[in-house]
DNA sequence: GTCTATATACCGATAGAC
DNA sequence: GTCTATCGGTATATAGAC
């Protein structure tokens, strides 16, 4: 799949996501026809997520959201009941995204190798689309109360357990030499979740997705490959 | 060198750094004895650490930093202008402390492997002496003015540039296989940063600093040692 | 050098007109 | 469904007593 691809499919899961959102928050929020509340949320969420991307959610008014978004405060306050809530809003949609886009992404009858590329270049993809979703997630997730907290953990160990269970297979038909497959899934996924947080370094440097991508995918085979082949070894299909 | 020698010789180096920032600070600082001065700003700076990394630093406010660090507002604002040159003074300190330990860890007269484990090993230790500052940092950069800002950029490149230099010595050495040095450093760096940002999920693991330096020493060794040592090329050291 | 008290501005949130 | 006007609270920063 290319990033083209890709940008399709995932772009249609976002669209997906604010109806399920108007859907559940139908009873809390005011606004009662679908179609001017998901084009409204999607809008809101877009100016919240650019305004916090440049000081923090905290720092962003909603006087300053109300500019950006082109919505007045009174109207704001029709689609959150208060500030924290729509920071919750706003991490849900991404996790909701992320699982949704990254589950159809790989295919579990494919070989460990295969798997491991599809994974990493699907998250890199993930995380060109969604820059300012998943920036946004890095930083403010300390903000959250106790409860979104540990729901952002999960997300967080759910991801690398695509990893962890790829190493595993890949472990058991010989093919990766692996010393410990959930501190490598780790240092795999600080790999990718560079490209976002350090988005300027590769930017300077004219590096591009799928350039980043080929050279982690090269990076973490060449670890885990194993130096010394052994050939004798069955089910070794890579 | 040892977790425990590390941590004596940064110590001594943050003293140091106490000195110089109040030296340079003279002229704007009000205070004019050296020991209160000395004493008061490495408190304010460690209770500014401690809250920022709670809410982020935008979110303390001058109160409750008032409160924990034990002096009134007005107090405060005998070290500093504003809430801006705190912020500013933080990461100073922070960016001094790290060139000055990790300039003193590597020897340029050893192997590139040894350099290269030296200067991971020195990198983690760093970070976990100096958490709360490298969270704070990490959180922070954006919040800075462009200037500022700036220098972080620089101090990010810079300490990138020492694993560039030792992957790029390693190379003409041909004892590293590595195709595109700069590239390496950075994901290397990523790995490094990761036992910072993600500290809850290594401490929920009960791994050690030092388990964690010798895992990723040993992933970014196979990474780059080859696979296919080529037992004809000279230099080869290791 | 450190304190308390206060000036001024902006924050999140809401009420009520349209 | 969206607006404007405004509430009470709290922020940074400072003035002046001690």
């Amino acid at each position: 799949m290319t990033f083209d691809e890709f940008k399709q499919v995932a772009t249609l899961s976002m669209e997906e996501i604010c109806h399920e959102i108007f859907a559940e928050k139908q009873a809390s929020i005011k606004i009662k026809k679908e179609a001017v509340a998901v084009k409204n949320l999607a809008n809101i969420f877009h100016a919240a997520l650019t305004l916090s991307n440049e000081r923090g959610f905290q720092s962003m008014s909603l006087r300053a959201l109300s500019r950006t978004s082109g919505l007045s405060m009174g109207a704001l306050y029709s689609y959150f009941t208060s500030k924290e809530e729509l920071l919750e809003m706003i991490q849900n949609q991404g996790r909701r995204l992320t699982r949704k886009v990254l589950s159809r992404q790989i295919d579990p009858q494919s070989t460990p190798g295969a798997m491991l590329r599809d994974a990493i270049r699907a998250h890199l993809y993930l995380t060109e689309i969604m820059q300012k979703w998943f920036y946004f997630s890095y930083m403010e997730t300390k903000n959250l109360d106790k409860n979104q907290q540990k729901k952002s953990m999960e997300s967080e160990l759910a991801t690398e357990q695509v990893f962890v269970d790829i190493l595993e297979q890949g472990l058991r038909q010989h093919v990766f030499h692996v010393t410990d497959p959930v501190l490598s899934a780790s240092v795999i996924k600080a790999m990718l979740q560079d490209w976002d947080v350090k988005r300027w370094k590769y930017a300077r440097r004219q590096i591009s997705v799928d350039d980043y991508a080929d050279f982690v995918i090269g990076f973490v085979e060449s670890a885990i490959l194993g130096r010394n082949p052994e050939p004798d070894l069955p089910n070794k299909s890579i």
